[in-house]
DNA sequence: CAGTCCGATATGGCACGTCG
DNA sequence: CGACGTGCCATATCGGACTG
């Protein structure tokens, strides 16, 4: 077994407002695969990737304390060292999903000034993936289809991801016979093969059976019909495997749009997106929220719901909703979506409670529609 | 802007069986 | 006998995106 890394992440001008769970039980993402949220110890765990980007090490996420100005990252499963490529790429993974940023610090401030209780809940920084891929394609999951299903896709993929990893490392092996450089990646080949067979996957409480998120590059390569077979995409297969080549054919520059703060450049993004067969304006939408654009809010049904039932829009509908959205949350410029979220968060809570407490296995309840699912 | 797409899922109806 | 429960099937509905 791995020794096991403990690195810091400092969290600076964040650390006194910064809360975990807060930053990570916000939106639907943290219950998608392969995150996993653990409520009695308030830390988030998952894979995630090494600067080879064809290997993942499980990690938990965790602040000690409030107020404590790092975050906690235990890397499971290198030997006692890891390389400062590798540190550099985890840390930039775990600030990317918790928004700890200057921008999403100056974001998060300016929402607060503007919408008075997000301040008094700590709401404000909206959890996202470690990379832009990750969160494109669990967008594109959300559509067409119920909840449930959003979260059963996804957890197949990573399970599919399982598979590539344990088959690439293997092609890997095999090809360089000078075993000596490779030492990290067999051990966590050792881990990720058949762990689950066994019962000492258990010992640290990980469920190291899931695989990593995949990225565009496992996917690119893939054919259609296999992908959908595996993971029961449907339509969505073509579409995130269009999505996959463009990020290999670096189509789409998302680096550099993440670091500016220029609205045209955003705009520009958008319509990029939008020209991506599947890639309508929900689907965009979220996509910009996710990069750190909260001025379109992505609606669907779910917000015709939402108006009817909590804003007393009775005459909602697909005709009406951008003119009642701009009715409701317009004041909130630039902000729009944090403050959308904030009140679907709301609804939520009062249903189900609070999300960080919700037990994974009841997460495909969590909707507010008015169809109860029956078990 | 209305109609179409698609698979999954919810719903309604029916036959059949069991129990009190 | 009626009141239910169960299993199955056909049908209806769903929901973003696409089409024209």
């Amino acid at each position: 077994m791995g020794e096991l890394i403990e690195l810091q992440v400092a969290l600076g001008e964040s650390s006194s407002s910064f809360n975990m769970e807060k930053a990570v039980c916000n939106h639907g993402l943290f219950m998608m695969s392969p995150n996993a949220w653990i409520p009695s110890t308030k830390s988030l765990r998952r894979p995630l990737r090494l600067a080879d980007s064809s290997c993942s090490v499980y990690v938990a996420i965790s602040h000690p304390a409030p107020n404590h100005p790092f975050l906690v990252v235990q890397v499971h499963g290198l030997e006692n060292s890891i390389s400062s490529a590798d540190e550099a790429v985890i840390m930039e993974q775990v600030a990317r999903m918790l928004r700890i940023s200057s921008k999403d610090e100056r974001d998060v401030t300016e929402f607060q000034i503007l919408h008075g209780s997000a301040k008094e809940r700590g709401f404000g920084r909206i959890f996202r993936s470690p990379s832009f891929f990750e969160d494109a394609v669990k967008s594109i999951l959300l559509c067409n289809c119920g909840w449930k299903r959003t979260l059963t896709m996804a957890r197949a993929l990573c399970a599919l991801q399982l598979q590539l990893a344990g088959a690439h490392l293997q092609r890997k092996r095999v090809a360089s016979n000078s075993n000596l450089k490779i030492s990290t990646k067999r051990l966590k080949h050792k881990k990720y093969s058949k762990a689950s067979s066994t019962s000492e996957s258990s010992m640290s409480g990980f469920d190291q059976s899931i695989g990593d998120f995949p990225t565009s590059t496992e996917l690119a390569c893939l054919d259609e019909k296999y992908l959908n077979e595996r993971c029961n995409l449907g339509y969505r297969a073509r579409c995130i495997l269009q999505l996959a080549r463009k990020v290999e054919n670096g189509e789409l520059e998302i680096n550099k749009l993440e670091e500016s703060s220029d609205t045209t450049s955003y705009e520009r993004f958008y319509q990029k997106l939008m020209k991506i067969k599947g890639f309508g304006p929900f689907v965009c939408s979220n996509i910009m929220m996710c990069i750190g654009f909260y001025e379109r809010i992505p609606f669907d049904s779910e917000t015709i719901r939402h108006l009817k039932m909590v804003h007393a829009k009775g005459k909602c509908s697909r005709k009406t909703i951008e003119k009642d959205i701009e009715e409701i949350y317009g004041k909130y410029a630039p902000f729009q979506c944090m403050a959308y979220w904030l009140d679907l968060l709301d609804e939520y809570e009062n249903k189900f409670g609070k999300l960080s407490e919700l037990e994974s296995s009841s997460y495909h309840l969590v909707t507010g529609s008015l169809q109860l699912q029956r078990n």
